[in-house]
DNA sequence: CTAGATGCAAACTCTTTGCATTGCC
DNA sequence: GGCAATGCAAAGAGTTTGCATCTAG
């Protein structure tokens, strides 16, 4: 199982247990930042290395922003996308069903307002079909 | 007129031309070593500074990779999506139509077959609004 | 001639790595 | 006790900045 070797020591569960409950995107810094509060040893490689395994499993999710920092994210296993706050950050999860009941979806299911989105397709262009 | 200041130096002309005529994302370090080639003194931060401007003149676009680093692509003015070649990494511009119609635009429109697509949403969630 | 762009080198920021020590089963 | 995780410090990678010099208009 994953829950053994994953959530093993204290710094894995605390780091963990942040992103579970906050629910949008921190950097390793903020991470660091917060939980030293309560452990002045912990170390931001220990942050960078739990993130990592973290991603690995997929238990967390990460993103670069538009400087290039690196954001994580609890997230559950599966393939979806996310809806992001604007004003508090928070992500929402947004299944992958057809493309075309995103936008009904996001406001129906998940009272979500869509505001702006980016959108990356992955494909194959005409020169290389 | 944007032409004037942007395209001032020969250094800022290579740059914009080399992005207009690839359509696919570089790096500033991919940049830098395949004009590189033709001026030996060309520096790094010239590259930088240079794709500084262009973005800020809306000219060309950058985004993060999955490991935070950024890559520039020649983009014109205006609100539209990019479809990625995963077998040559060009980029073709995607008007932003209704979502709904992306999935058959791509395909009939610019012959580009997706296959996998990252989409992030922002807006306001149910507890912000 | 003058403002702005460039080259070069140093500084910065974020992330990763090596290694001795510590902690968990 | 033994293997894996941690802390600390140092090294890397990518990006930015300061400043003297050069260039375009």
């Amino acid at each position: 199982m994953v829950e053994r070797t994953v959530y093993s020591t204290s710094a894995r569960r605390k780091i963990a247990e942040l992103l579970r409950t906050e629910r949008r995107y921190l950097t390793a810094a903020a991470i660091y930042r917060i939980l030293r509060t309560q452990n002045s040893r912990l170390a931001l490689s220990t942050v960078y290395r739990t993130l990592d395994m973290l991603a690995a499993n997929g238990i967390v999710s990460s993103r670069a922003d538009a400087t290039g920092e690196l954001s994580f994210v609890y997230c559950r296993d599966g393939h979806h996308h996310h809806a992001i706050c604007t004003s508090c950050g928070h992500v929402d999860e947004v299944p992958c069903g057809t493309v075309e009941q995103f936008r009904t979806a996001l406001l129906e299911e998940q009272a979500f307002q869509l505001d702006d989105h980016a959108i990356e397709f992955y494909g194959r262009c005409a020169r290389c079909r």
